[in-house]
DNA sequence: ACATAGTACCTTGCACAGCAAGGTACCTTG
DNA sequence: CAAGGTACCTTGCTGTGCAAGGTACTATGT
Protein backbone atom coordinates (compact mmCIF):
# COMPACT_ATOMS: atom_id res chain seq x y z
CA UNK A 1 0.00 0.00 0.00
CA UNK A 2 0.81 3.43 -0.92
CA UNK A 3 -0.12 7.06 0.22
CA UNK A 4 -3.40 7.30 -1.05
CA UNK A 5 -4.26 11.39 0.09
CA UNK A 6 -2.94 12.17 -3.66
CA UNK A 7 -0.37 10.78 -6.41
CA UNK A 8 2.77 8.77 -5.50
CA UNK A 9 5.49 11.33 -6.74
CA UNK A 10 7.84 8.12 -7.35
CA UNK A 11 5.59 7.15 -9.88
CA UNK A 12 5.18 10.39 -11.55
CA UNK A 13 8.95 11.43 -11.75
CA UNK A 14 9.69 7.72 -12.58
CA UNK A 15 7.30 8.55 -15.93
CA UNK A 16 9.42 11.86 -16.40
CA UNK A 17 12.20 10.44 -16.88
CA UNK A 18 11.60 8.31 -19.19
CA UNK A 19 13.46 9.29 -22.65
CA UNK A 20 15.38 11.87 -20.92
CA UNK A 21 17.42 9.45 -19.01
CA UNK A 22 19.54 7.93 -21.82
CA UNK A 23 20.63 11.35 -23.06
CA UNK A 24 21.53 12.80 -19.81
CA UNK A 25 23.94 9.42 -19.75
CA UNK A 26 25.05 10.91 -23.05
CA UNK A 27 25.79 13.94 -21.86
CA UNK A 28 28.10 12.72 -19.12
CA UNK A 29 29.75 10.42 -21.44
CA UNK A 30 30.27 13.25 -24.22
CA UNK A 31 33.07 15.07 -21.50
CA UNK A 32 34.77 11.60 -20.35
CA UNK A 33 34.59 8.25 -20.38
CA UNK A 34 32.62 6.58 -17.68
CA UNK A 35 31.55 2.95 -16.26
CA UNK A 36 28.39 1.69 -15.76
CA UNK A 37 27.99 2.10 -11.56
CA UNK A 38 30.10 5.59 -11.76
CA UNK A 39 26.69 6.54 -13.93
CA UNK A 40 24.69 5.68 -11.87
CA UNK A 41 26.10 7.70 -8.58
CA UNK A 42 26.40 10.51 -10.71
CA UNK A 43 22.81 10.53 -11.88
CA UNK A 44 22.03 9.94 -8.31
CA UNK A 45 23.34 13.37 -7.08
CA UNK A 46 20.93 14.71 -9.03
CA UNK A 47 17.84 13.41 -6.87
CA UNK A 48 15.08 14.02 -10.16
CA UNK A 49 17.31 11.28 -12.42
CA UNK A 50 18.01 8.57 -10.11
CA UNK A 51 18.12 5.68 -11.78
CA UNK A 52 19.16 2.11 -10.58
CA UNK A 53 20.98 -0.62 -12.07
CA UNK A 54 18.05 -1.93 -13.73
CA UNK A 55 17.71 1.18 -16.08
CA UNK A 56 21.10 1.85 -16.73
CA UNK A 57 22.60 -1.35 -17.87
CA UNK A 58 19.57 -2.01 -19.99
CA UNK A 59 19.80 1.66 -21.25
CA UNK A 60 23.79 1.71 -22.08
CA UNK A 61 22.99 -1.70 -23.81
CA UNK A 62 20.64 -0.14 -26.19
CA UNK A 63 22.92 2.92 -27.04
CA UNK A 64 25.75 0.50 -28.04
CA UNK A 65 23.71 -1.34 -30.03
CA UNK A 66 22.73 1.54 -31.67
CA UNK A 67 25.82 2.75 -31.67
CA UNK A 68 25.72 5.80 -29.69
CA UNK A 69 28.21 4.53 -27.42
CA UNK A 70 31.15 2.44 -27.51
CA UNK A 71 32.73 0.35 -24.80
CA UNK A 72 36.23 -0.40 -23.69
CA UNK A 73 37.11 -3.03 -20.80
CA UNK A 74 39.56 -1.51 -18.40
CA UNK A 75 41.17 -3.31 -15.67
CA UNK A 76 40.44 -1.48 -12.19
CA UNK A 77 43.14 -0.51 -9.46
CA UNK A 78 41.23 -2.62 -6.73
CA UNK A 79 38.20 -4.40 -7.69
CA UNK A 80 36.77 -6.31 -10.58
CA UNK A 81 37.56 -5.12 -14.27
CA UNK A 82 35.33 -2.08 -15.63
CA UNK A 83 33.67 -1.54 -18.84
CA UNK A 84 34.49 1.72 -19.91
CA UNK A 85 31.99 3.92 -22.53
CA UNK A 86 32.21 6.66 -24.84
CA UNK A 87 30.29 8.90 -27.07
CA UNK A 88 30.35 8.24 -30.72
CA UNK A 89 30.00 10.80 -33.14
CA UNK A 90 26.90 9.60 -34.01
CA UNK A 91 25.69 10.00 -30.57
CA UNK A 92 27.23 13.43 -30.42
CA UNK A 93 24.73 14.30 -33.08
CA UNK A 94 22.04 12.65 -31.69
CA UNK A 95 22.29 14.01 -28.51
CA UNK A 96 23.11 17.69 -30.47
CA UNK A 97 19.57 16.82 -31.82
CA UNK A 98 17.69 16.13 -28.68
CA UNK A 99 18.95 19.61 -26.97
CA UNK A 100 16.56 21.42 -29.08
CA UNK A 101 14.01 18.81 -28.81
CA UNK A 102 14.55 19.31 -25.22
CA UNK A 103 14.19 22.82 -25.52
CA UNK A 104 10.78 22.97 -27.03
CA UNK A 105 9.43 20.64 -24.99
CA UNK A 106 10.11 22.01 -22.03
CA UNK A 107 8.83 25.73 -22.63
CA UNK A 108 5.88 23.60 -23.70
CA UNK A 109 4.71 22.49 -20.96
CA UNK A 110 5.87 25.60 -18.94
CA UNK A 111 3.71 27.70 -21.04
CA UNK A 112 1.03 25.00 -19.50
CA UNK A 113 2.23 25.13 -16.04
CA UNK A 114 2.71 28.88 -15.75
CA UNK A 115 -0.86 30.01 -14.60
CA UNK B 1 11.19 2.78 -43.44
CA UNK B 2 12.73 5.99 -41.50
CA UNK B 3 15.67 8.21 -41.37
CA UNK B 4 18.23 5.88 -40.10
CA UNK B 5 21.13 8.67 -40.27
CA UNK B 6 20.01 9.30 -36.63
CA UNK B 7 17.52 9.48 -34.06
CA UNK B 8 13.52 9.29 -35.43
CA UNK B 9 12.53 12.29 -33.45
CA UNK B 10 8.55 11.71 -33.62
CA UNK B 11 9.66 8.34 -31.09
CA UNK B 12 11.95 10.47 -28.98
CA UNK B 13 8.83 13.34 -28.51
CA UNK B 14 6.21 10.50 -27.49
CA UNK B 15 8.64 9.30 -24.98
CA UNK B 16 8.98 13.27 -23.01
CA UNK B 17 5.46 13.12 -23.31
CA UNK B 18 4.81 10.74 -20.68
CA UNK B 19 3.91 11.89 -17.24
CA UNK B 20 3.19 15.48 -18.97
CA UNK B 21 0.01 15.18 -21.03
CA UNK B 22 -1.91 14.74 -17.81
CA UNK B 23 -0.99 17.48 -15.87
CA UNK B 24 -1.07 19.64 -19.16
CA UNK B 25 -4.55 18.60 -19.85
CA UNK B 26 -5.56 19.08 -15.98
CA UNK B 27 -3.81 22.78 -16.22
CA UNK B 28 -6.49 23.29 -19.27
CA UNK B 29 -8.87 22.31 -17.09
CA UNK B 30 -8.39 23.93 -14.16
CA UNK B 31 -9.01 26.94 -16.10
CA UNK B 32 -12.28 26.08 -17.48
CA UNK B 33 -14.28 22.97 -18.58
CA UNK B 34 -13.35 21.45 -21.92
CA UNK B 35 -14.24 18.60 -23.67
CA UNK B 36 -12.45 16.17 -25.34
CA UNK B 37 -11.82 16.87 -29.35
CA UNK B 38 -11.09 20.14 -28.02
CA UNK B 39 -8.36 19.25 -25.60
CA UNK B 40 -6.78 17.33 -28.53
CA UNK B 41 -6.97 20.81 -30.30
CA UNK B 42 -5.48 22.41 -27.94
CA UNK B 43 -2.54 20.64 -27.21
CA UNK B 44 -1.59 20.14 -31.42
CA UNK B 45 -1.21 23.98 -31.37
CA UNK B 46 1.74 23.05 -28.95
CA UNK B 47 3.85 20.45 -31.17
CA UNK B 48 5.33 19.65 -28.71
CA UNK B 49 2.72 18.15 -27.06
CA UNK B 50 0.61 16.83 -29.87
CA UNK B 51 -1.56 14.12 -28.32
CA UNK B 52 -3.87 11.94 -30.34
CA UNK B 53 -7.37 10.78 -29.34
CA UNK B 54 -6.31 7.30 -28.68
CA UNK B 55 -4.03 9.19 -26.35
CA UNK B 56 -6.48 11.37 -24.75
CA UNK B 57 -9.59 9.08 -24.39
CA UNK B 58 -8.01 6.73 -22.26
CA UNK B 59 -5.48 9.53 -19.99
CA UNK B 60 -9.15 11.08 -19.47
CA UNK B 61 -10.54 7.75 -18.09
CA UNK B 62 -7.76 7.62 -15.59
CA UNK B 63 -7.71 10.86 -14.45
CA UNK B 64 -11.96 10.20 -13.94
CA UNK B 65 -11.16 7.03 -12.09
CA UNK B 66 -8.57 8.60 -10.14
CA UNK B 67 -10.80 11.19 -8.84
CA UNK B 68 -8.67 13.93 -10.44
CA UNK B 69 -11.55 15.08 -12.84
CA UNK B 70 -15.39 15.29 -12.90
CA UNK B 71 -17.52 15.00 -16.02
CA UNK B 72 -20.70 16.55 -17.24
CA UNK B 73 -22.62 15.36 -20.29
CA UNK B 74 -23.93 18.94 -22.38
CA UNK B 75 -25.64 19.22 -25.53
CA UNK B 76 -23.43 20.66 -28.76
CA UNK B 77 -25.05 23.46 -30.61
CA UNK B 78 -24.55 21.36 -33.57
CA UNK B 79 -23.63 17.92 -33.36
CA UNK B 80 -23.60 14.95 -30.77
CA UNK B 81 -23.75 15.60 -27.19
CA UNK B 82 -20.04 16.51 -25.47
CA UNK B 83 -19.01 15.39 -22.17
CA UNK B 84 -17.16 18.42 -20.47
CA UNK B 85 -14.40 17.42 -18.32
CA UNK B 86 -13.45 19.97 -15.12
CA UNK B 87 -10.45 19.94 -12.63
CA UNK B 88 -11.26 18.38 -9.09
CA UNK B 89 -10.02 19.98 -6.07
CA UNK B 90 -7.73 16.47 -5.59
CA UNK B 91 -7.01 17.31 -9.32
CA UNK B 92 -5.88 20.84 -8.58
CA UNK B 93 -4.02 19.58 -5.15
CA UNK B 94 -2.06 16.71 -7.47
CA UNK B 95 -1.35 19.65 -10.27
CA UNK B 96 0.34 22.13 -7.78
CA UNK B 97 2.40 19.21 -6.30
CA UNK B 98 3.76 18.34 -10.19
CA UNK B 99 4.51 21.86 -10.62
CA UNK B 100 6.85 21.28 -7.95
CA UNK B 101 7.92 17.69 -9.03
CA UNK B 102 8.35 19.59 -12.83
CA UNK B 103 10.57 22.53 -11.76
CA UNK B 104 12.79 20.04 -9.97
CA UNK B 105 12.87 17.75 -13.02
CA UNK B 106 13.53 19.94 -15.79
CA UNK B 107 16.30 21.89 -13.79
CA UNK B 108 18.05 18.85 -13.12
CA UNK B 109 18.00 17.66 -16.61
CA UNK B 110 18.59 21.64 -17.70
CA UNK B 111 22.20 20.99 -15.62
CA UNK B 112 22.42 18.15 -17.87
CA UNK B 113 22.17 19.64 -20.96
CA UNK B 114 24.36 22.72 -20.63
CA UNK B 115 27.89 22.45 -21.66
C1' DA C 1 44.27 -21.61 2.43
C1' DC C 2 39.62 -20.22 2.92
C1' DA C 3 35.65 -17.54 4.14
C1' DT C 4 33.76 -12.84 3.97
C1' DA C 5 32.89 -8.50 2.12
C1' DG C 6 32.99 -5.27 -1.51
C1' DT C 7 32.74 -4.03 -6.29
C1' DA C 8 31.22 -4.56 -10.84
C1' DC C 9 28.97 -6.87 -14.29
C1' DC C 10 24.23 -8.37 -16.34
C1' DT C 11 19.26 -10.57 -16.88
C1' DT C 12 14.29 -11.42 -16.07
C1' DG C 13 9.59 -10.20 -15.73
C1' DC C 14 6.46 -6.70 -14.96
C1' DA C 15 3.94 -2.13 -15.25
C1' DC C 16 2.12 1.40 -17.64
C1' DA C 17 1.52 5.61 -20.75
C1' DG C 18 1.36 6.93 -25.49
C1' DC C 19 -0.20 5.73 -30.09
C1' DA C 20 -2.21 4.16 -34.65
C1' DA C 21 -6.02 2.18 -36.35
C1' DG C 22 -10.59 0.90 -36.16
C1' DG C 23 -15.39 1.30 -34.70
C1' DT C 24 -20.14 3.34 -33.03
C1' DA C 25 -23.56 6.93 -32.55
C1' DC C 26 -25.58 11.44 -32.98
C1' DC C 27 -26.86 15.59 -35.63
C1' DT C 28 -27.23 18.48 -39.77
C1' DT C 29 -27.65 19.27 -44.65
C1' DG C 30 -28.87 18.52 -49.32
C1' DC D 1 -32.91 9.25 -46.57
C1' DA D 2 -28.14 9.23 -47.85
C1' DA D 3 -23.75 11.65 -46.99
C1' DG D 4 -20.72 14.16 -44.25
C1' DG D 5 -19.22 16.05 -40.09
C1' DT D 6 -18.59 15.76 -35.15
C1' DA D 7 -17.92 13.43 -30.99
C1' DC D 8 -17.55 9.48 -28.40
C1' DC D 9 -14.59 5.19 -27.15
C1' DT D 10 -11.74 0.55 -27.59
C1' DT D 11 -8.08 -2.74 -28.99
C1' DG D 12 -3.45 -4.29 -29.45
C1' DC D 13 1.22 -3.02 -29.62
C1' DT D 14 5.58 -0.80 -28.24
C1' DG D 15 9.20 0.76 -25.57
C1' DT D 16 11.34 2.35 -21.33
C1' DG D 17 12.01 2.38 -16.51
C1' DC D 18 12.33 -0.59 -12.41
C1' DA D 19 12.77 -4.05 -8.54
C1' DA D 20 14.66 -8.18 -7.67
C1' DG D 21 17.72 -11.70 -8.49
C1' DG D 22 22.08 -13.67 -10.08
C1' DT D 23 27.31 -14.28 -11.49
C1' DA D 24 32.18 -13.21 -11.22
C1' DC D 25 36.43 -10.98 -9.87
C1' DT D 26 39.50 -8.83 -6.13
C1' DA D 27 41.01 -7.65 -1.55
C1' DT D 28 41.13 -8.58 3.38
C1' DG D 29 41.11 -10.91 7.71
C1' DT D 30 41.97 -15.16 10.27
Amino acid sequence: MFDMSTDPPRKTMSQLRRGTVGYCVMALLGRRERYAVELVRELAAHQALAAGQGTIYPLLSRLRSDGMVATEWKESPSGPPRRYYSLTDKGRASLERFRGEWKQFSDAVDTFMED
